[in-house]
DNA sequence: CAGTGCTGCCTTTTT
DNA sequence: GGCAGCACTG
């Protein structure tokens, strides 16, 4: 123990060796608070504190396993084992699997994902006949989201006259209504959702003391990491289960709060020192992560930001490089600006994939910069997005699985019941969920018992209902004996998955397949890991429990070297020599949607203080003048953030001269372009008929700017500054106001073109790949 | 009942 | 550019 608490620094230590009662950790960016939180446990430890009796929640799963690996070097592997580390979510799921029946649900509940709760409220809606216009599924579930994370219970809802008034001013009365639908259906389906996890320990720990006191004499030393982004249920967990020892250690750090969206309460740290009595407060400010230049842009950001604890981060590294700014003029451009600079780093500093990373606001971001590194043969993988156990026949797979331990589960049910097709169509499970409404069971109990019923169904139909119970159930024999492996490999054969996704042969089933292939590797995977772990018992409710709770990064085994592209709300926590923080433009970054109270504004900025203070090296700020959003091009400009750093710590690197045409790399020519441009883009790619060598003409979408007005028609009928252009496959001429001419020859694909205009006429013509000329 | 093609809505951010 | 819901056809 000695020789790990000798690498600490003064201010770490000290909180390291802070033993019992309450206590906040405030950490600034980068200055290993990890570490204090590893080497407190493995200290409590050593000062006799059993294993058993610690409960440390991290923000993801994989940090939990990451900081339980490093505390088994230094106690010991078997010490280790019995810490209970993890998410809230995953850590109070397996509570609430011990002690469900208390609540009146199976233990082998199964878990709602934000896409089957959507499902769900989509045809209550839809049931209650109610608009879908007024009532969108996706308000409806974030209204009822955030009403079980401030615990206001279904009960709760109608004592509360404000709230009722509030969804009746909102023109949206039904609310109550479909809450109290969706809270049923979902208790009947044998179901929890992610909000339900806390909302129901909360229950469980109120509702029974003797439960309560349970776990508190059980945790008798807990400590949470990123404090800052608990939400009120969150919060009042950890003060119900700290509240006996009061050997509560928070950590966190203010100016890193970037999760109000699903309820963090910024409060919860900033009140921390009158929550508890006599709290012990410790600040970490010196960054170990940064050079002089990223830490002190970071903090000429975050000064304006007004909600704040007072801390001053600094750093004893070097002064490094400054930020570079880099304006692009469209998001393919900045794509190619950050592979093309991944590309010259590693040529001249040899590095790894690794030691990169692109973040960005919103997901959708990820597709320019993807398309630029794969022609550079850059690895990269991304994270988050549309997650790989999200994935459609990752889904289907597992709605089998969840079946089989839980035949309630209306979402599971519905997803499978006619896929792969088997004859049970809409009408047929629009009458089943009736009928399983009306006579209070599930809609699997229904069809079990169909003839006992009166569904109005022929019995063609009656027949393969019941083949469909028979193949459930004699997969859940299998349950008994096979492990989840075996059992999942038996499913995708028997139920017609492999065939259906394999029979068409098409690139898309290909991969499909290869995912699947993928998922049953997992389930090997963890077959053979609970072996060695004592806190798992290997059955398939826990790996539908760890699959549903995983978050992106937990999947990250770290075996192969490649780029990282995340959306810098899954960067928190990370570092990377390069960071590239790409597309800081108005409305983007700061989103359009956070920018109406200084509030949002503020979080837009710790945002951004996240993002930048991922960099050791050296950071990259990049921007596009205009970018494609919704199939069209928007012109965007520069976000306030850029200018809201200190200058003297940023380089700008916009080039001036124009760059040369690389058909390799798809590099454009162009000079300055400004907005006066259309561009005509192929909307799809050529489809090929079956039977047919000859393709489809390509479809040229065209987006005009604004303020151009038209100047004449193309093509004789076809207005030039129609939203849709068809140019056929080969040659054709568009004719401009003054009597120009643009040919375009068949370019394949990839045809673009932008035109720059002047006083109504062409000016300049600029091109990539594209045969085009103007000619006349 | 299944397959297809069209329209309109959409996006912050995640467990 | 994608997805879900809908109408239409065989």
């Amino acid at each position: 123990m000695e020789k790990y608490l000798s690498q600490l620094n003064e201010a770490q230590l000290e909180p390291t060796l802070q033993k019992d009662g309450p206590m906040i950790i405030i950490a600034g960016a980068g200055s290993g608070k990890t570490r204090v939180l590893t080497y407190r446990i493995a200290y409590l430890m050593s000062q006799g504190v059993d294993a058993f009796n610690i409960l440390a929640l991290t923000f993801t799963n994989k940090a939990a396993r990451e900081m339980k690996e490093r505390i088994a070097t230094i106690v010991g592997n078997t010490e280790a084992k019995n810490l209970w580390m993890g998410t809230f979510h995953s850590v109070f799921a397996k509570i609430l699997r011990s002690e469900a029946d208390k609540l009146g649900y199976p233990s082998n509940f199964t878990i709602y994902d934000t896409q089957d709760s959507d499902r769900l409220i989509a045809s209550i809606i839809k049931e209650m006949n109610l608009d879908k216009d007024v009532y969108k599924y996706k308000q409806v579930r974030s209204r009822i989201s955030s009403y079980k994370n401030s615990l206001i219970t279904v009960r709760a809802y109608f004592q509360n006259p404000e709230l009722i008034e509030a969804d009746t001013m909102a023109r949206r009365p039904k609310l109550g209504d479909i809450y109290r639908e969706y809270v049923d259906r979902c208790f009947k389906a044998g179901v929890m959702d992610f909000d339900d996890l806390l909302l129901k320990t909360n229950e469980l720990l109120t509702r029974f003391p003797e439960v309560l006191m349970k776990y508190q004499n059980r945790f008798k030393y807990i400590l949470v990491d990123e404090y800052q982004d608990t939400n009120h249920s969150q919060y009042l967990i950890v003060r119900a289960l700290s509240d006996k020892f009061q050997n509560i250690c928070v950590v966190g750090d203010d100016a890193q709060s970037i999760y109000a969206f699903r309820g963090a309460n910024i409060n919860n740290i900033l009140n921390f020192q009158k929550d508890y009595d006599d709290v012990k407060v410790f600040r970490l400010e010196q960054n170990y992560r940064s050079t002089k230049n990223i830490v002190n842009a970071a903090n000429s950001i975050i000064d304006k930001n007004q909600t704040k604890l007072d801390k001053v981060v600094w750093t004893a590294n070097d002064e490094g490089n400054k930020i570079i700014v880099n304006r692009s003029l469209t998001d393919g451009d900045e794509g190619r600006y950050v592979a093309s600079t991944i590309w010259d780093n590693k040529m001249n500093h040899r590095l790894k994939n690794s030691d990169f990373a692109v973040l960005y606001r919103t997901n959708a971001q990820s597709r320019a910069i993807e398309d630029a590194l794969r022609k550079r043969d850059i690895p990269y993988r991304i994270y988050g997005g549309l997650s790989f156990y999200q994935r459609k026949e990752i889904k289907d797979v597992l709605s089998y699985l969840r079946l089989i331990i839980n035949p309630a589960d209306e979402e599971a049910l519905k997803r499978i019941i006619n896929f792969p097709p088997r004859g049970i169509g809409q009408t047929t499970i629009d009458k089943l969920i009736v009928a399983a409404n009306g006579y209070k069971k599930s809609i699997f109990e229904v069809m079990k018992n169909i003839d006992k019923t009166e569904v109005n169904v022929n019995s063609g139909t009656k027949t393969k209902l019941k083949d469909f119970v028979t193949l459930i159930e004699s997969y859940q024999v299998l349950n008994q004996t096979a492990d989840v492996f075996e059992l999942a490999e038996h499913v995708t054969r028997t139920s017609g998955l492999i065939r259906e996704f394999n029979k068409d042969g098409t690139p898309e089933g290909v991969t499909r397949m290869e995912n699947i292939e993928e998922l049953l590797n997992g389930m090997k995977d963890f077959v053979e890991g609970q072996k060695e772990l004592a806190d798992t018992t290997g059955s398939l409710a826990e790996f539908l429990e760890d699959v549903a709770l995983a978050t992106d990064l937990d999947a990250d085994k770290g075996d192969s070297d490649h780029v990282a592209l995340m959306t810098i709300h899954l960067a928190k926590g990370l570092e990377f020599p390069y960071v590239y923080i790409v597309g800081l433009e108005e409305d983007l970054f700061p989103s359009a949607m956070s920018m109406n109270t200084r509030s949002e504004l503020e979080e837009e900025r710790r945002l951004f203080y996240v993002a930048l203070t991922r960099a050791e090296k050296q950071a990259y700020l990049t921007y596009a003048l205009s970018r494609y959003r919704w199939g069209k091009l928007i012109d965007s400009e520069p976000s306030r953030f850029i200018e809201e750093i200190d200058e003297q710590y940023l380089e700008n690197t916009t080039p001036i001269e124009e760059r040369r045409f690389n058909p390799m790399l798809d590099a454009d020519i162009f000079g300055d372009i400004e907005p006066n441009t259309i561009r005509f883009k192929p909307a799809k790619q050529p489809i090929l008929k079956k039977g047919s060598t000859k393709s489809e003409p390509e479809k040229f979408q065209v987006t005009t700017p604004k303020n151009l007005k038209p100047v004449s028609k193309a093509n004789g009928n076809t207005n030039l500054f129609d939203s849709k252009l068809v140019v056929g496959n080969l040659v054709k001429h568009i004719r401009f106001g003054n009597g120009k001419v643009l040919k375009i020859e068949d370019a394949g694909a990839d045809t673009k073109a932008e035109i720059d205009f002047e006083n109504g006429g062409v000016k300049k013509l600029l091109l990539r790949f594209a045969k085009l000329e103007i000619i006349g």
